[in-house]
DNA sequence: ATGCATCAATGCATACTGTGCAACTTTGCC
DNA sequence: GGCAAAGTTGCACAGTATGCATTGATGCAT
């Protein structure tokens, strides 16, 4: 986290330029529209130095979630211990929805959740932390290697990026996502199970 | 499904000669070594032709997970109306798994769901399904628009994903998978909340 | 069966993506 | 200052993906 040198704050800057830009031209042109040639320029970056810091356009534009999800894992861990999972994991995303997503930066948000061409990209994100956060799960219970770290990680995630998919969908305030999010962890801690009629 | 016409069969030969050439090579060469010239020339199809079919190679190497996928959504609809939705599910998905992954089908799966570079293109084909089964769940149940059965589908193709790729990746018979796939079925019904200690 | 309309297959041109490699520059440190 | 490590860049090149025009196969009505 902490950076050190004035190489490290560059290379962060440098990183932190790419994104920008990408998502800046996605405003402005559309994701399908905008180029790795054009990011590139709008970050006066060559072309081949856009490639040390992201593998794809597509990884540059969701780079965002992937530090949100960093973010909610160190925000869990930080939890005090004897909170249940499915609190302390509520209370993480609840923290880290609030510090990140100030107004301007929703549209952003938006625009790459709804872009198709993004889809696969930003569920990899997701799913590339699954297994930090089963262990921290797992870390969190004392268990090892069982089925349910991984599962309850696997469906939180996927449970908080439906929610923000739905919210994302329809103009609401943070105090609706809050209760969506709770909506979502009572399902997860309820149980799924529902008989017809 | 019916193929009616000279027309659609020869269609559905085509693609199914493209996925199978497809995965013929990965099994040879490797996933990331296959190239779509070789599957093209493999399957004795014009390169412009593939792209008429698959929107690019990750899309014809997972085309086979996204018809296991449909199927489990018809069985879904298949089942009876008064089972519950998660039992439902169940049942849809073993007889889907135990219908489709032939001995040896299985080295071909595994190869899919380990390579690294098919983790964008598969976890989209389970969410490009997350709106159709959340919508047989809404039928099943006489709902409306609400968050349980979107959640319950995505949550449900989570576990089902997870609980697949840990059976791929520790050799064993169908009777554990299944076993497994009661294990996932059952945390999710009895819910998700735990508390250390 | 003939002819016509539709749809699929193909070749070609072209823009874009992604990576290895080598030259050059900046940074950190003694 | 000067050296070693690390970062940036240009270049070459293989591969990806799509639009467009042409050719060929199919289905159907007459």
């Amino acid at each position: 986290m902490t950076v050190v040198g004035r190489r490290e704050r560059k290379k962060l800057a440098t990183r932190t330029a790419l994104r920008e830009a990408a998502l800046h031209l996605a405003l402005r042109h559309g994701v399908e529209h905008v180029t790795v040639d054009q990011i590139a320029a709008e970050a006066d970056i060559a072309v081949r130095t856009f490639f040390n810091y992201f593998s794809s356009k597509e990884e540059a534009m969701v780079a965002g979630l992937a530090a949100e999800a960093d973010a909610l894992i160190t925000e869990f861990r930080a939890r005090p211990r004897a909170e249940p999972v499915l609190r302390a994991l509520r209370e993480a995303v609840v923290t880290v929805m609030a510090a990140g997503d100030l107004p301007e930066q929703i549209d952003a948000l938006r625009l790459v959740v709804r872009a198709p061409s993004l889809v696969p990209q930003r569920l990899a994100v997701y799913a590339a932390r699954e297994k930090a956060l089963a262990e921290a799960i797992a870390d969190r219970l004392g268990l090892e290697d069982s089925l349910y770290p991984a599962l309850c990680a696997a469906t939180a995630l996927t449970a908080m990026r439906l929610v923000l998919e739905r919210w994302l969908d329809h103009p609401a305030s943070m105090t609706v996502l809050r209760e969506q999010i709770d909506e979502a962890i009572g399902h997860l801690a309820a149980g799924m199970e529902r008989t017809p009629q």
